[in-house]
RNA sequence: GGGCGGUUAGCUCAGUUGGUUUAGAGCGUCUCGUUUACACCGAGAGGGUCGUGGGUUCGAAUCCUACACCGCCCACCA
């Protein structure tokens, strides 16, 4: 069979994914003969495009999974999409936009067949994408956050939180994003400093004895000023006692504003006097709420300013009312003078765009009580953090939170199940009078009996639905519900109940730090809740994909590497590679293209390895029918050896989530022992047990490295399914986690081996200090008596690597090149470049030198010897010993030579 | 303002409880090699007073402390 010299996964990984997918080999169910592992997906956005974080967080859990998987758990990894509320309706506005329309010119209803229709045609792509890359999910489970059954989960959520008086509605002061024009929670309105200017504006007064003065308010946005209703001074601030009998008159508006006397505010700060705009400031709200204020509202939905303030400004923008005001006072005069200033302002996370703060009639979820077992849950680390350091991050956000706004003034989502009574709801009263919430539509209000009721125009955040995910999608609260194809897919009620039983608490949670507030804590909250269970006991959280300059890739700065590009380019198995190779555990991840070179390089050194052994098999026409391994010489025990190792270190370091050093452990075994060392050795004798031999250590790394590059690994394993006529399974991923081997083979003869490897790197050494070039050399080795047949045996190969035409066995050596404690070479040499053998030699020996000194200064001091444990001053004295030697050897080799 | 992380070779980073490392790897650089698995390769070389100053210790890249710079998160200073 002809096997190309260059792997080609644009060939081969297509083909492996279709076997995979037609095979159904990650389908999970419950399996009580294993024990389960389960993992469920971060559901991407169904507008979202696969991007280098999804690469790389969908690459950790394919990991864990197929590691799992391997050591035979019933490891089912569950899949699904959100509906991310804001961003889509904003993809499907804006293809709408394009055909002139706005969705309120085709309606409520008719924009959701609009939103539905594109999330048929679109809301898939990204799942393909994940299957192109490797994703080993059980793709039969995918779940959708509007699926029927699980939106009927998310309004019983509702429901429930409702009954208990965890939600309640209310006018408070929430973020408003005026170009989505909905509210939005604090974690969506992201702080960033904006450059900006704060203003001192003169704020005239009228004291009792009529002087007229004025007074300076700081301020960053002045158009707010049109909402003002008091200003706020420390009551401890001597120097306005005499503004507590004044009269302050808001300009422009030209009414009077009343005095408050606060701790609020810092006399240290501005002026020490604060304008009040209760319905636009966060801090103000509070203090308008507890000094019996005026709100006026001076927003409309898209932060035009409304009928509240003076015409001239009705209409206009909230920026350019602000140009025109700040005109307008200087024109006045009024103001005293502005200076630079970053303000912290809160962005849309979904548009950009400045929100502000404004008072609506919203629907909030009361999270102190809820947090309180999810703070316990993480201290007695029921979920634990990986890195540990995130366990901080999350219990300070958990001691300080707050009030969740979970209503959006958008179409696309959860509807919000209440009803609300034309008859006798109160919208400014706290009670829920008139407020009906239920799972259908409900004929009469259940307070006054009139049949004229509205549903709540809103819906829920998304994160209301995907704070539900590790559980609801199982099917959970398992009664049955959602449509015939629902239920089909789902499966019945007891089978759901059971699988939940068996698979639930999930094991890993994948995911980045940017969604441990919105994602991870809700969901350890939703779940205990709801559930009484943790969600997940491991939390991992990794870092963010950024350019090589360190810059966070993001489409608007146009430094994205697309995953797929690399996918064409190298394979997915060399993007999977590269980016767990590059992330250690938590940190960042610097990429740039040509990062993923060490992928593909390693894919086709592997690819070539295998090669090379089968066609050794092929050419010698080696029947192997079964993995049989034997020990033939010390190089099998040698590379088991290694094996067992990689085995035991690659499995711990996988369970420890060190991916990055799991993979190095099992890359550096492949190519630094089994390819450098072990084929090169067999080369010449490529016996039955030598092929065999090595076809087993080919399976065995393929299996340890095929949860990190499984397309190249599955593969290899049909490949050699076909060359030897081996009883294997159908898929790697059926074949097991491989084993230790154990060996029967005296300690000893594993060493003599050991020196044999190095006594190959130090005469390697020695035919670049001596500048032989490609000089053959005459090698003579001085040994005892019962290492000489180990000597005889070896001799072929170990010529060959170190380019030498004879060995020859001596009793006596008239110099010695290379010593250690079981024998001494010498090198019959021709010609050599003395001078520069000179110069290396004097290296080594001013090396040994120092390294003397410092053992014997160690060595000389009495504390040392005193405190230090025995076996590590003993150590230092061998070490001492050894260096002598070494130096002595040296000193001699110069002398004879040079 | 509070908290967290980082600073080790030209670049990207390992270095787990202080002594198994004479501070390592990958990439890049330089030299040699086309001996048919692989030039997407092989062999070798050069390159670091481990951010700075103190301290603990027989012994510090590793622990403590102060500082500097970089990055992130949280926070109502108008």
């Amino acid at each position: 069979m002809e096997i190309s010299s260059r792997y080609n996964p644009k060939e081969t990984e297509p083909k492996i994914l279709q076997r995979w997918l037609k095979g159904s080999v990650y389908h999970a169910k419950k399996d009580p003969s294993k024990e389960p592992f389960s993992i469920v997906i971060p559901p991407p956005n169904i507008t979202g495009i696969l991007h280098m974080g999804h690469a790389l967080n969908n690459t950790i859990q394919d990991v864990l999974i197929r590691y799992r998987r391997m050591q035979n758990y019933q490891a089912l990894w569950m899949p699904g999409t959100d509906h991310a509320g804001i961003a889509t309706q904003n993809v499907v506005e804006r293809a709408l936009a394009k055909e002139g329309k706005t969705k309120e010119d085709i309606g409520r209803e008719e924009f959701q067949k609009h939103l539905w229709s594109w999330r048929d045609k679109y809301g898939s792509t990204i799942i393909d994408q994940l299957k192109t890359i490797g994703a080993s999910c059980d793709w039969g489970r995918l779940r959708f956050t509007m699926d029927q059954a699980y939106s009927q989960t998310v309004g019983g959520v509702f429901l429930e939180l409702f009954k208990q008086d965890l939600i309640y509605r209310g006018n408070y002061i929430i973020n408003w994003c005026p170009r989505c024009k909905t509210a939005l929670s604090d974690e969506e309105a992201a702080h960033k400093e904006v450059d900006g200017w704060l203003y001192y504006l003169r704020y005239p007064v009228k004291t009792k004895k009529n002087e007229k003065k004025f007074i300076i308010v700081a301020t960053t946005r002045p158009e707010t000023m049109l909402g003002d209703t008091a200003i706020a001074i420390n009551p401890k601030d001597k120097r306005y006692d005499w503004l507590k009998n004044a009269k302050v008159i808001l300009p422009i508006v030209d009414k009077e504003l009343s005095i408050i006397q606060d701790e609020a505010v810092d006399p240290e700060f501005g002026t020490g006097v604060v304008k009040v705009t209760p319905a636009h400031d966060p801090v103000d709200f509070q203090l308008g709420k507890k000094h019996n204020l005026e709100f006026i509202n001076i927003m409309n939905e898209d932060a035009t300013l409304n009928k509240n303030v003076p015409e001239t400004f009705q209409g206009i923008d909230r920026f350019e009312a602000r140009a025109m005001l700040v005109e307008l006072l200087t024109k006045k005069k009024l103001i005293e003078k502005k200076e630079p200033y970053n303000l912290g302002a809160g962005h849309c996370y979904r548009c950009n765009t400045i929100v502000e703060s404004r008072i609506s009639l919203q629907w909030f979820v009361k999270m102190k009580p809820l947090a309180q077992e999810a703070i316990k849950v993480v201290q007695q680390d029921k979920v634990k953090f990986y890195p540990n350091r995130w366990k901080k991050v999350y219990l300070n956000w958990m001691f300080n939170i707050q009030d969740w706004c979970i209503s959006r003034q958008i179409w696309w989502g959860h509807r919000i199940p209440v009803w609300y009574c034309q008859n006798c709801y109160n919208p400014n009263s706290n009670d829920k009078k008139g407020i009906i919430a239920a799972k259908k539509a409900p004929k009469k209000c259940s307070d006054c009996g009139s049949d004229k009721l509205t549903q709540d125009k809103d819906v829920l955040d998304t994160w209301f639905s995907s704070w539900l995910w590790p559980f609801a999608t199982f099917g959970w609260p398992f009664d049955g519900r959602g449509t015939k194809d629902d239920r089909r897919r789902t499966k019945n009620k007891k089978i759901q109940e059971e699988e939940f039983e068996y698979f639930y608490p999930t094991n890993t949670l994948v995911t980045a730090s940017e969604i441990l507030f919105f994602w991870v804590a809700r969901m350890i909250m939703a779940s205990l809740k709801f559930t009484g269970k943790i969600p997940f006991s491991d939390v991992i959280i990794h870092g963010t994909v950024r350019d090589d300059e360190g810059i966070k890739m993001s489409k608007s700065l146009g430094n994205v590497i697309d995953p797929l590009e690399i996918t064409d380019k190298y394979g997915a198995d060399a993007l999977r590679f590269s980016l767990i190779f590059l992330a250690a555990s938590g940190s960042d991840v610097y990429l740039s293209s040509d990062k993923f070179l060490t992928g593909r390089n390693f894919l086709n050194k592997i690819w070539n390895a295998a090669r090379f052994i089968f066609s050794q098999i092929q050419n010698k026409k080696i029947k192997i029918d079964k993995l049989d391994y034997k020990l033939e010489d010390e190089s099998d025990a040698w590379i088991l050896n290694q094996l067992n190792k990689t085995i035991i270190d690659c499995s711990g370091l996988i369970e420890n989530y060190r991916l990055d050093e799991a993979i190095k452990t099992a890359y550096d075994f492949f190519w630094h022992s089994f390819c450098d060392w072990y084929l090169e050795i067999i080369k010449d004798n490529f016996s039955k047990t030598k092929a065999n031999n090595s076809v087993f250590i080919l399976l065995s790394s393929l299996k340890l490295l095929h949860p990190f590059i499984p397309f190249i690994s599955e593969k290899i394993f049909s490949l050699i399914k076909q060359n030897c006529s081996l009883d294997l399974a159908d898929f790697i991923s059926e074949s097991g986690w491989p084993l230790e081997k154990k060996i029967n083979l005296e300690p000893q003869s594993l060493a003599v081996f050991t020196k044999i490897v190095d006594s190959v790197d130090k005469i390697r050494d020695l035919r670049g200090d001596l500048g032989l070039g490609q000089q053959k050399l005459s090698l003579q080795v001085k040994t005892e008596a019962k290492l000489k047949e180990v000597w005889a045996r070896h001799k072929g190969w170990f010529c060959r690597l170190v380019n030498a035409e004879t060995i020859t066995l001596v009793d006596s050596l008239e110099r010695v090149f290379y010593q250690n404690k079981y024998w001494a070479i010498n090198l019959k040499i021709g010609s050599a470049d003395l001078a520069k053998f000179s110069h290396a030699l004097d290296k080594k020996i001013n090396n040994f030198n120092s390294l003397i000194k410092k053992t014997e200064g160690k060595l000389k001091n009495k504390k040392f010897i005193k405190n230090a444990p025995k076996n590590v001053v003993e150590k230092e004295k061998s070490k001492k010993s050894d260096f002598s030697h070494q130096l002595t050897r040296l000193k001699n080799l110069k002398e004879i030579i040079v």
